[in-house]
DNA sequence: GACTTTAGTTTACTTTGCGAACTGTTTCAA
DNA sequence: TTGAAACAGTTCGCAAAGTAAACTAAAGTC
């Protein structure tokens, strides 16, 4: 009963809800670092498909970053409009797609990469490099358990709402 | 240069999509344990709620979990329609809808807190005591580094989207 | 060759965050 | 005291993103 982290969250309180509006502000801050550029989210994938030397199919960037196929589809499209990224059939399996960077593409890396570092390093203000890896580690920790947990039925609900919502 | 944290995340990738993964892991895990409930989310509304003496307006709830007040409305009436929360109009300001649990909301609170118990073990299990403690304490002062970040101009990309979308 | 699996696409629906316009109420200053 | 501004809440519209389901095309399997 001790009030150790009292003025932020208690063991009764959902972290979940924590965990996205920390999530949410990170975003809203790299989006405003970035805002010159003509995308404002996915930067994500972007580094992914940098980093990587094979290539990488929209279902792979999809298992890495918990994206699913459908939102994978239209994250691929956006990117490929705006013309950072094309796709490209995979030489050997002309299901998949390897997804590759255009100049353009290879170019905003590096600033997206240095905003990111800035972000970061203003995120972690005032903490010490053992607190800012122990925080990583235990988010990698917690992420794991999680992943463990039974999850599957969570939409279900879907069908229990109202199915008359508009029937007007 | 090292590989520190090399299997979850490196400086360069923006943890943001983590955060929003892991929260999603964790609101997944929570539904599934309380889908015998007739609501599958809003729960930090409702334990706020119970644990506020005075009464929560709709503000004062949406600043404390950052909901947006339009946001909130659907929240509210959502779990009004369900009968596990009123609206009650502030005596000396006719303005406000002080929020209250029913008994049938009531009675869910003590479900919903040991869940969460039940549900935060799990999550932080094999980590000690004090390094869960240090997570928390890290996430808050994380939190409170990126409000003090300008993230204001975010959506202002809104308008420069394709105004012509579905013309047809 | 028929059957199954897989990658990706498309469609439809839901939740949620946000902006903007609006109503009703309160506050405050001229 | 009255008029303007501020405030709580509502409503509407839009966009992003998660999910489900049905679908196509290509591989893999027996």
């Amino acid at each position: 009963m001790n009030s150790k982290s009292e003025q932020y969250t208690s063991v009764e309180l959902p972290l979940g809800r924590h965990l996205a509006v920390v999530a949410r502000f990170y975003y809203g801050a790299l989006t405003n670092k970035l805002n010159h550029l003509d995308i404002d989210r996915y930067y994500s994938v972007l580094l992914l498909v940098s980093k990587s030397t094979e290539g990488e199919t929209q279902q792979m960037i999809g298992d890495q970053l918990h994206i699913d196929k459908a939102s994978m589809v239209r994250v691929i499209d956006n990117l490929e409009e705006k013309n950072y990224i094309k796709r490209e059939v995979k030489p050997g399996d002309r299901r998949c797609h390897l997804i590759r960077l255009t100049e353009k593409g290879k170019e905003i890396i590096p600033i997206i990469e240095s905003s990111i570092i800035e972000l970061n390093a203003q995120m972690m203000k005032n903490l010490s490099a053992l607190q800012q890896d122990d925080f990583l580690k235990t988010l990698c920790a917690i992420s794991k358990n999680l992943q463990e947990l039974p999850a599957d039925e969570v939409v279900v609900e879907y069908q229990r709402k109202k199915p008359n919502l508009k029937t007007q």
